[in-house]
DNA sequence: ATTTGCTTTGCAACCGGTTGCAAAAACCGA
DNA sequence: TCGGTTTTTGCAACCGGTTGCAAAGCAAAT
């Protein structure tokens, strides 16, 4: 069917060998041979296959790249740029939609099948345990939008959800608002601990703010659309932080129903800056996530461990900033 | 490093054949010697090396999921449902973000290294070439959102676009618009020029209703935005066809701005009915396209080629429908 | 012409599996 | 217990490549 090495070899009439090399770079070749046996190459329409080879060179090029979040269109940026990224270097990625599974031997023994050289975890919803699965197995592994700690045992790229949480807290108190929300993504997301974390931390110094809990079940629109219209029914609170911009939109569309207005009778912050924040019909104030540096940097560093399997785990963070746009009213 | 079957098979004191045998299905291998095998392979964290596999049976399981579209978030929606029907089947999506080139020959080889068992392309602005490139190569190919053809050469599964124009061209007439403007996604796409033939085609019946043609440079919200601004300053249209509902909700944003109502100044008519289109702050008028419905269906398809790779190319074609909300004024 | 040293080439083994074929084992009924 | 059948097992070749090693080729130096 599709030409062999060995065609190409009886064509130009040399050795198996001598069309490998002429493949392989690095190899050594003489000029004379290396055309004779492209041309005979050129002629069968033939080029190597990727994956017989990765049986000796152990490389397989392919890079499993696992998410669970396939509701939230800030990912679709996400893909875009991984994608973009993972193919500038040659590289290819194995798509894996963990929408219902958070049990990572599957995923684990899946990935160790297809021989892939690593692995990026790219969800803030997914335990840290998820990734270190991957590390245990020696699969080297990078977890994009994972959980800062100051010890990690795996790369880590994303942002101080923590300081995140300080930063809205900080946002709302020079507004004035003196009764506030945290609307949640959901309770087990890391991010979402860590953003409360933060926020609670603030809030702490200042005994006249009130601040009530709650949580979305999902980062999706839907969600926060759900939860805000139970908060409204009571009194609703001034302000809410809300889990990201999604929830934060369903939230809006909430309020809309309720027949409560933004930002005049509650205000809402979102987190991700993510496009359609921007659109003039929604006009989000939220806090800027630098997604395509969190990536690029995700990429950059699954390169680096194909190259250094055994490299010492860091964490990588990238700075946030508050988007001010129409839904907080303006500083006092 | 990782155990292989040689392992298991000393482990266990056996052949390797026997090992590989209680590894695949269908194979003859007694209960005994199964148990036997299955002890030592757990003992040693064994599961077979799919990519070695592969050289063999000629199956890798890995189907290219080709895609140029990562802008608009109606696919995050293709991709969930993508991956998830791939992999209910066992299947492995390569992912393909050709966001910028067009010649497939790249693709088709990239594919062909991979030894890919099939290939998706999942677009509607990609030309009929693309897919037809895979198919000279007996790689098999879905074309998702390809045009229709009443002779198909590759298998294709959407929508009737022409149908859908038409369709368009009937609801604007049926609420009294006389001059109505069609603003379409890229002119190159196929799939803005079939719309654009059906909705001329039922318009050509009704010399009493102006027409005017411009273009958005791409599916974006951004696209849509700028068109509309650009098409407000002068007189605008009493409604407008847009391409697809992110470039509508790009339209509605540059008519805020440019001070005109929705939809009484302006009438604005969308198509795809993404998530977003039903949110309360956009509440857009659309023809909804069965998007879960169409992504099933191809992977029922390439799945089937697999089995039977000369299957004679068919147009699967689904229905769609209009979706009233506010963005058009009621029936006369 | 011979030696020396470097480059290029081919041989053969290997990567981790599968599979056709024949031998061995198990089963069955007489 | 024996012979005939059927099932199970192992051998060895193969899938499409790579690579260590030694032999061959070549050019320059003696």
């Amino acid at each position: 069917m599709v030409a062999t090495l060995r065609d190409v070899a009886v064509r130009a009439g040399v050795s198996r060998s001598a069309v490998s090399r002429t493949f392989t770079d690095g190899a050594s070749v003489s000029a004379k041979m290396r055309s004779r046996v492209e041309k005979a190459a050129i002629e069968l329409g033939y080029s190597p296959n990727v994956l017989a080879r990765s049986l000796t060179t152990r490389r397989t090029k392919m890079i499993g790249l696992i998410s669970n979040n396939f509701h939230n269109p800030i990912f679709l940026a996400v893909f875009d740029q991984f994608t973009r990224g993972l193919q500038e270097r040659g590289l290819r990625p194995l798509l894996v939609n963990l929408s219902d599974e958070t049990d990572p031997q599957n995923s684990v023994r899946m990935m160790r099948q297809y021989s892939v050289d690593g692995v990026i975890v790219a969800s803030s919803t997914l335990p840290p345990g998820f990734s270190k699965a991957f590390r245990d197995q020696n699969v080297p592994v990078v977890h994009t939008f994972g959980r800062y700690s100051s010890a990690p045992s795996v790369h880590v790229v994303g942002i101080d959800n923590v300081e995140c949480g300080r930063m809205v807290a900080r946002t709302l108190i020079e507004r004035g608002y003196k009764r506030v929300g945290f609307m949640g993504g959901p309770q087990s997301a890391t991010s979402t601990q860590d953003r409360l974390k933060g926020f609670e931390e603030v809030l702490r110094d200042r005994p006249d703010i009130a601040l009530s809990v709650s949580y979305a079940d999902a980062y999706s629109f839907d969600a926060g659309r759900r939860e805000m219209l139970r908060l409204a029914q009571d009194a609703p609170q001034e302000a809410y932080f809300c889990g990201d911009d999604v929830l934060s939109i369903g939230a809006l569309s909430a309020l809309k129903d309720s027949g409560l207005k933004v930002p005049d009778d509650v205000g809402i912050i979102g987190l991700n800056d993510m496009e359609m924040a921007g659109w003039e019909n929604i006009d989000l104030t939220t806090i800027h996530q630098p997604i395509r540096q969190i990536v690029n940097s995700s990429v950059e560093l699954i390169a680096a461990m194909l190259e250094e399997p055994d490299r010492y785990p860091e964490a990588r963070l990238f700075p946030c900033s508050v988007v001010e746009r129409g839904t907080l009213r303006p500083v006092l």
